[in-house]
DNA sequence: AACAAAGAGTTATAGAATAACGTCTCTTTT
DNA sequence: AAAAGAGACGTTATTCTATAACTCTTTGTT
């Protein structure tokens, strides 16, 4: 059976109104950002928006081109990445260490890292987060003595929908 | 209690032979290859064993480094990263993508990709290959419809030596 | 020896990220 | 209101990672 949150996360390889998506995810930064003192300038508002455009992970350089090209902005490598160091730190994005890329987070409310399955069809990234992947590799890890701070777990094969689609 | 081959990677971490590990991983490497029927030239040959120069997770253009200053080759990145390529396509190193570098594989008879706790403290990558992690991945990608077909494991922390010696 | 194919050298470039410094705009303090 | 300070952003340059495309060499085969 599906839990709430792992349905809000497999939609991102459903048909669903993204929209919707973009506009919560802002909404959420927002407040977020006023509850914790911290200012959500708006550059760190458009680059989290450009982040929610979809469900992939985008690169740095694809933001500063939007943010060039489309904007008008003047906007340099630091730039992007200073405003993506700022949604990071403060749990708006994740980082897809596997593709250099960054995706919107799904429930920024508490801090996490996410389990990320990555579709190698359409590219969108679908946010896990399972205590039982967690646990199983807390486990693991205590049974050589080591103590775990923090997890990348980056998974790529085939959504739902493109098995489907072959 | 620990099977083998976890007390073999967790290794790793602990005072041990070194020399040891580098030379049965070459000799490893030569009857894979041999096995397989491929090439393990002098070249993609050296790369490994600076590859297992020690357990930390090596960079691309450390290589490069040693291959120019030390052995005094002509070698430009693609030198390197053909080598890498075939040692990956092999199984007898991986990429950790993390950290854009690589490591030896420390068991490279079958085929598989490995889950790694990396020491923020000593650099070392103890390579574990737990099938409860890889199980709690499929069971977790399945409940949302997703077919797994390679996982990325990479877990930051203090490894059991590390932990002593604050 | 002639040949094909794989391997490695070479040159150039693409892609990802950061360092260092300058400028502007707020807010806070006086 | 003026000055000081901090944070955010602009700007320039550079570093690190990786690959494309082409050439030459080596190796194994006929």
């Amino acid at each position: 059976m599906l839990t709430p949150f792992t349905a809000k996360a497999s939609l991102a390889c459903l048909p669903h109104d993204h929209s919707q998506c973009v506009s919560s995810a802002l909404a959420d930064a927002d407040a977020l950002c006023a509850q914790q003192g911290v200012r959500l300038t708006a550059l760190r508002r458009r680059v989290l928006e450009l982040v929610w455009h979809s469900h992939k992970p985008l690169g740095a350089y694809d933001i500063l081109a939007v943010l060039s090209e489309t904007d008008g902005r003047r906007a340099a490598p630091p730039t992007v990445y200073r405003a993506l160091d700022f949604l990071l730190e403060n749990g708006l994005v994740h980082r897809i260490a596997s593709l250099n890329a960054f995706v919107g987070c799904s429930h920024p409310e508490q801090p996490h890292q996410g389990q990320f399955l990555i579709c190698r069809q359409c590219h969108a990234a679908i946010e896990l987060d399972q205590d039982d992947i967690s646990a199983a590799i807390v486990h693991s890890a205590a049974s050589v003595g080591f103590s775990v701070e923090s997890q990348t777990v980056e998974i790529v094969g085939l959504c739902a929908s493109c098995q489907v689609a072959v």
